[in-house]
RNA sequence: GCCGCCGUAGUAUAGCCCGGUCAAGUAUGCGGGCCUUUCGAGCCCGUGACCCGGGUUCAAAUCCCGGCGGCGGCACCA
């Protein structure tokens, strides 16, 4: 008993870390998970769940994680040929490594012959009533007639519906449920329906499909027939997996153990892909990542690191309970994670030029450009050259001292003419950064003209994008795309593209 | 029509399943302080909350009942 009371004590202070709960039911080696997205377009922050959580559990117990795209609407959620090729590179992104992928719309055989199969089980019907008959029969527990028809005559009627004499709407197969379930969707819901492609062809196979399964006939078969043992999807797909329960017991096969977590949200950003379908369909050159999205692909886009992901989507789990992140916090994670890798340096906005005065023949300028680290940019300033601040900057500290980052204490001693334009003089009146901190002088950032770098940053502001012209010290040009830098007094900015004329970039946050 | 979830500080949330360790944790905000080379970054300290009513219990944010309030999902989308 006594020697138990050690291992205790040293639980509770290791337990900061937070761990996925064990998965029920699961055997080390045999758990296969699966994320099955609709390519319909780019995934975003809520989509990370599933599919983090789905690869996280498969490694954990030393599994298998199937990457299956869910493409079997091509009329209402016509599939984006590039958002196959965009969501994979978008899992990659965030680490999830898939051991096999399919494409539900190349398995449309597969699908008929289950359909097949169920059909002569009994455990289906092709139904031709109209949709509202249907449904008011369905409202009063009612069977409509097409439900008592022969083996022979379904299979018959099924072949016809493949052989293309039913229109849209004509005909459905229905999976025989419970017509007395308290819930009517559930009650014989649609396995396979009609939809008409050459009005809307498929991207993948264009119009040689016209009977297209369901979400639930075909995720629910194809969970089966890939092996998968635990399903991880959200709290929305509580009733899918009661419709699917009934397909399992009519094939006689074993529904996997299901895990209904909640919804994450993102806020102040757009989620709605239909909202984003139609905002990108003027994009031109990627559709996905347009700043306001709350896509993997925007978010990715505007700095934020695959480790942040990874951090909310570990914090909310498992749990049923829907989440809702701010913007403002998804940024104090990343912050935290960025903050000791990004390099500082300065930039302004709207540039003012100004000219230094001082008594020696050149001063030194150090620049802080990692913290902690004994890194510099370094600048050499002689009589006569020329700096650019930001306006705001100097209008603000035009009567007072100010301090130039990394150089010395200053005031406006005037303003000459130079070129046909006003160059503001600047007065040293000394260097020491103690003399500044214990005045309290106020820091400003600046950039010397001749070392620097033209700039553009892309800046979301509520619903529009804003690109703010800047003045940048021109070592950023050592930066990499995609690379985190910090730019003083503005905030962390992700470098988007850096050319010798002109470097990009994408605000992030504070 | 049916199914389900949630109401914790200004905001977003943890804790609730397995009641006591919760005079309630975290982030952000706000107030104050600090920072060897200088930041709207960081660090430290402080501020501030369990929807209402009843019940069970020695003990309830946690269980039960009722009320009020907010939200989501399904139906030939996935």
């Amino acid at each position: 008993m006594t020697s138990r009371w050690p291992d205790l004590l040293q639980e509770k202070k290791t337990e900061k870390e937070k761990t996925l709960p064990p998965l029920p039911d699961a055997v080390e080696g045999r758990v296969v998970t699966r994320f099955a997205p609709n390519p319909d377009f780019a995934i975003h922050l809520g989509n990370a769940r599933p599919a983090l959580l789905s690869y996280w559990y498969a490694r954990q117990y030393k599994g298998k994680f199937i990457l299956r795209f869910e493409d079997t609407d091509p009329r209402t959620k016509a599939p984006f040929p590039e958002a196959y090729l965009q969501i994979k590179e978008d899992l990659k992104w965030l680490g999830v490594k898939w051991d096999e992928e399919y494409i539900q719309s190349l398995r449309m055989e597969v699908f008929y012959n289950i359909a097949r199969r169920l059909l002569e089980a009994g455990g289906a019907y092709v139904d031709t009533c109209s949709e509202e008959e249907f449904r008011r029969l369905r409202n009063e527990g009612r069977a409509c007639p097409h439900r008592d028809s022969s083996v022979e005559d379904n299979l018959e009627r099924f072949d016809k519906m493949l052989e293309g004499h039913f229109k849209e709407g004509e005909a459905v197969v229905r999976v025989k449920t419970d017509l007395s379930h308290p819930d009517p969707s559930v009650r014989d819901w649609v396995a396979l329906r009609i939809i008409d492609s050459s009005k809307t062809p498929h991207p993948i196979t264009g119009d040689k499909y016209i009977v297209w399964p369901t979400y639930n006939f075909a995720a629910g078969i194809d969970d089966y027939l890939m092996g998968v043992t635990h399903i991880l999807r959200a709290k929305e797909h509580i009733s899918n997996t009661v419709k699917q329960g009934f397909l399992y017991n009519h094939l006689k096969w074993k529904y996997p153990v299901t895990i209904h977590f909640g919804r994450l949200g993102l806020e102040g950003v757009i989620l709605s892909k239909s909202k984003m379908r139609k905002m990108s369909s003027t994009a031109t050159v990627n559709p996905f990542n347009d700043l306001r999205f709350g896509t993997i692909a925007s978010l990715r886009r505007r700095g934020i690191r695959a480790e942040t992901i990874h951090k909310v989507v570990m914090e909310v789990g498992v749990k049923p309970v829907d989440a809702k992140i701010s913007l403002v916090n998804l940024f104090a994670i990343n912050r935290s994670i960025v903050d000791p890798i990004a390099r500082r340096y300065m930039a302004v906005e709207d540039p003012v030029y100004a000219t230094l005065e001082f008594s020696v023949e050149k001063l030194e300028a150090h620049v802080p450009r990692r913290l902690g680290t004994k890194e510099f940019g370094v600048y050499e300033l002689k009589g006569g050259d020329i700096i650019a601040v930001s306006r705001v900057d100097l209008n603000a500290h035009r009567e007072k001292e100010f301090r130039l980052l990394g150089l010395g204490n200053f005031r406006v001693k005037g303003v000459v003419e130079k070129e046909g334009r006003p160059l503001i003089v600047l007065e040293l009146t000394s260097l020491s950064s103690e003399e500044a901190r214990s005045r309290e002088l106020p820091i400003i950032q600046w950039v010397k003209i001749g070392e620097h770098l033209p700039g553009r940053m892309l800046v979301v502001n509520g619903d529009r994008i804003e690109s703010r012209s800047i003045l940048i010290e021109r070592s950023v040009i050592e930066e990499k795309t995609d690379n985190i830098i910090q730019l003083y007094r503005i905030g962390f900015a992700r470098v988007e593209d850096v050319s010798e004329e002109e470097a990009v970039l994408v605000y992030s946050h504070d």
